[in-house]
RNA sequence: GCGCCCGUAGCUCAACCGGAUAGAGCAGCGGUCUUCUAAACCGCAGGCUGCAGGUUCGAGUCCUGCCGGGCGCGCCA
């Protein structure tokens, strides 16, 4: 409909001349439904360079507008120049039978056609179970990869990670140290600091080792299948069992969520191709690094910082970023796109040094998209608390999905902008989770699946060539032009990287169902309207369905 | 000190590329179940959009400065 007004404005204006080279009408959807169904502020925009008041230009353009009455009702003026239209009746019912022929495809929309992406999320090394902190990240990135699936790209879901480093070994330490309490009668103990408080440890335990019960898990397990035959062994054993334990319960914590990734990126493999080395060699070669104090630096004061950065540390270690921007223009190699990274805000200031790297190999940096998302603060008992994975202060995804379920945990991390602090309340998570908002979203689905059930038992089947033409009470036109802008919203979610606009969306669909339910009975009505109005009733259990399965939450048929 | 994010109703947050009278939920007050799910609906109250300037037909939104909160600024990841 956009596009067919569009059209018509661009051909008024073509006749009344002066226009802009590759001027494009923008619309909105009026607030006030006094101002009818859509509306474009072109004249407006056109003041400046008609230089004539934006009223006259957008009466001159009503004038020479011509509309197929079949599809919009009425053009006219309003306000200090806008031009507000409203669709038809005819155009009302039609758009519904599409909306029900489309039924759970309804809302795909072709943006990115023919396009690849790939989203890159959570990429928690595996060093401890996820947190509530990897939460908003592992669920922001799904439910974004959703949204370029729903607007047409192919979409591919990467977990990148590293298990070389420096905490892996100091994890594979904490481990081996719990195993030789438990086989080595005669290892020691020690006191340690952890968040604050004295912890009494095995002697051998690292003075940053993690604390978390999932370590001795580990080493109970690697005693109970080896006995002692570890004992003053390599830490090779521990470093691989504590990997394959952790990761098994990532996965487990990420299936629960919902999300299932396509592929995993190992860091290491950079290393083992060579990739890192070339890029360094690359950079030399534009002089955009060289080598001082025996460690290699890239001259990041090129591109704006006020001092170059370290990429490969004397000691012939790289830092995180050379293999960051390896990882990068490898994505790209793969043929994406569009690259999506999902960070916290503590990645803000080092993203660009990676941008600026992938730039200065000749990589299109365009293509790549970091979303950052502020963080989440945890309050419990009115207090903020800290949380460390290493010293075990930390409250676990799944501690939260056995508190307030799946689903209000994915609602929560989406409902509210990613670049806006989130506050995690988790005693008013617990207590007032019925009044959690996406309840209000089940429920208005649930509650049209009741009415369905209830229709068949009394005989009623919702046949499906019922007169839409009968849906002319305000809530039943209200509640379809709601349904109507759903692929408007995904678009504009997934082109922001904004899934809370779908969420806010959704619940404006279920209030304008609600109303509409208030309003209007099905069962009981003379045949033709009952048959209509479930069908509108179909068609708004298909969008509330469709957007809940974006957001990756369940559509319960009761509750 | 520098960089980025945020500041909107008592609280938590919306406001689509700068548009029309800034909207929801929760909390508060008052109504509504003999009829398809009351996990709901209707109504009332609640605002100098942190402050001060600027840009323009028009600013919560863009620019500058200040105030307040968060995050970052390492040969750590």
């Amino acid at each position: 409909m956009r596009e067919y007004i569009a059209n018509r404005i661009l051909t008024a204006l073509e006749e009344m001349g002066g226009v802009p080279e590759g001027f494009a009408p923008d619309f909105q959807q009026p607030a006030n439904p006094e101002h009818g169904d859509l509306a474009t502020n072109a004249a407006m925009q056109l003041s400046r360079a008609l230089r004539r008041a934006p009223r006259q230009i957008a009466e001159e353009l009503v004038r020479r507008l011509v509309l197929d009455p079949r599809r919009v009702a009425s053009a006219e003026v309003a306000g200090p120049g806008f031009i507000n239209f409203r669709f038809s009746d005819r155009y009302v019912s039609e758009a519904l039978r599409d909306i029900l022929e489309q039924g759970d495809r309804y809302g795909r929309t072709a943006t990115g056609a023919g396009r690849r992406a790939i989203v890159e999320f959570v990429s928690a090394n595996p060093t401890g179970p996820l947190t509530v902190g990897h939460g908003r990240n592992a669920v922001l990135g799904d439910t974004i990869a959703n949204l370029y699936d729903w607007t047409g790209w192919d979409t591919t879901r990467e977990y990148y990670f590293n298990d070389a480093g420096r905490q892996m070994r100091i994890l594979a330490q904490s481990v081996e140290a719990r195993y030789r309490a438990l086989a080595d009668p005669s290892h020691g103990t020690k006191t340690i600091d952890g968040a604050g408080e004295p912890v009494v440890v095995p002697e051998s335990f690292p003075e940053d080792g993690y604390l978390g019960d999932y370590i001795a898990t580990i080493a109970g397990e690697l005693f109970e299948r080896h006995g002692t035959t570890l004992l003053g062994g390599d830490v090779q054993p521990f470093k691989e069992a504590a990997e394959t334990a952790i990761f098994a319960e990532i996965k487990a914590t990420l299936v629960r969520l919902g999300i299932r990734m396509d592929t995993y990126f190992n860091e290491r493999t950079l290393y083992e191709s060579g990739e890192i080395w070339r890029i360094v060699d690359a950079l030399k070669a534009r002089d955009l690094a060289y080598e001082k104090d025996g460690a290699v630096w890239f001259r990041t004061t090129a591109y704006g910082k006020e001092t170059d950065t370290v990429l490969v540390k004397s000691t012939g270690e790289p830092t995180y970023r050379l293999p960051d921007i390896g990882y990068h223009v490898e994505k790209l190699g793969r043929g994406f796109d569009r690259v999506v990274d999902i960070f916290g805000a503590d990645h803000i200031a080092t993203f660009p040094d990676v941008l600026s790297g992938v730039k200065a190999l000749g990589h299109d940096a365009d293509r790549i998209q970091v979303i950052i998302y502020q963080f989440v603060t945890l309050v419990r008992g009115g207090e903020p608390v800290k949380m460390s994975t290493r010293k075990a202060t930390y409250v676990t995804l799944d501690e939260l999905m056995d508190e307030v379920s799946e689903d209000v945990t994915r609602f929560f991390f989406l409902m509210r902008s990613p670049n806006t602090h989130l506050e995690f309340d988790l005693d008013l998570a617990k207590e007032a989770s019925e009044k959690n908002p996406v309840f209000y979203l089940q429920y208005a689905h649930a509650r049209i699946c009741s009415i369905l059930r209830k229709a068949e038992e009394v005989g009623f089947a919702a046949a499906t060539d019922a007169d839409l033409g009968l849906l002319t009470h305000e809530t039943e036109t209200a509640l379809v032009k709601t349904l109507l802008s759903f692929p408007d919203v995904l678009d504009r979610a997934a082109e922001a990287h904004e899934p809370h606009r779908v969420a806010t969306y959704l619940r404006e669909v279920a209030v304008a169902f609600t109303q509409f339910y208030g309003a209007c009975r099905i069962i009981g009505e003379a045949a033709p309207v009952a048959a209509a109005r479930m069908r509108l009733a179909v068609a708004t259990r298909h969008v509330l369905r469709n957007g809940l399965s974006v957001l990756g939450i369940g559509a319960p048929e009761r509750m």
